[in-house]
DNA sequence: TCAAGATTGATGCAGCTGCATCAAGTGCGC
DNA sequence: GCGCACTTGATGCAGCTGCATCAATCTTGA
């Protein structure tokens, strides 16, 4: 039996795996608690309300969020289909799109920020001092392949999880 | 607008989240490449492997593997359905049932467990000293609500991920 | 002994994901 | 201007997940 990684390595893929899985557990799971949607939507709103005309195209949206297409074009479904979002067609490229956040949709973001940083305080700010999680932070970011633009992107008024 | 978490933990939030995923995605796709099942498979196979006898009950397998009922009910079914595990009648407890892993099942164990540590030193151990595996791993189990029995459970022949 | 409650495992349903593919539209080179 | 490759977005299908619920069996306590 081979034996390539060593027994650190491992317990940090492991510790990796249950922690991460864990905690993001139990942050869907206050947000789902108070009544709200899942966090996909939470990013996708955060990214439309940062759009200065507060429309993108869903491609754009597609690379901020670093999701596939298809999944793209169902999360856009949903959040139309419960109006926080609205298609709006694109005239310099018929076979495009606007996807407009409506004033629905920038109040759950907002709403669901409360909930969701509360969440994030409760089961990581609370469990780190500022300087571990610095610290944390740099170790993680040698994991990230070839790591990562959006870096220290923590705004006044939301963060992308994903 | 609050401002619960601190910049700080809320980057170790966003890092966790993502570095996860990327990691994760990159493994299984190894795996999948290589023609093998998902890592939840793995993760049986290997419980399985280990018990004593070659066999359990769902029951068990459910505690060991922090997955929920339905969900290891199905993943035996898969595993039943791929020849790699067998269902045996539990004389006492008609209720339940033992599962007991197959030839085919303890070579496949085997087999993935190659193609699984080279994946882990490849994107992990090759990125980390083991000094730094060893401070990752403190960081993140101060993380684990409650955490670890399983602690440093990495062993000979593999371990289990969720 | 027997009824109430707990445990064990399966399953129908809805929702989400990935994969493959499709149709429509664009734009580039010639 | 035409054809061909590329981009944009949607969708059918299969698989997996969570939720709720079910049937069967076991256990406990009066």
């Amino acid at each position: 039996m081979k034996r390539k990684p060593s027994t650190e390595a491992t317990a940090a893929w492991i510790r990796l795996m249950r922690v991460q899985s864990r905690v993001l557990d139990a942050v869907e799971q206050e947000l789902k608690k108070a009544g709200f949607p899942p966090l996909a939507w939470y990013d996708a709103l955060l990214e439309l309300s940062r759009a200065p005309t507060g429309e993108m195209r869903p491609v754009e949206l597609e690379k901020q969020m670093l999701i596939p297409q298809y999944s793209t074009s169902r999360l856009i479904d949903r959040l139309v289909d419960e109006g926080l979002a609205a298609r709006r067609e694109c005239k310099i490229d018929k076979r495009g799109q606007f996807v407009e956040i409506t004033e629905t949709g920038r109040e759950m973001q907002k709403k669901m920020w409360s909930a969701y940083s509360a969440a994030i305080e409760k089961h990581v700010g609370s469990k780190l001092s500022d300087t571990d999680a610095v610290k944390l932070c740099g170790l993680l970011d040698r994991l990230g392949c070839s790591c990562d633009e959006t870096a220290v992107l923590a705004v006044k008024d939301g963060v992308a999880a994903r």
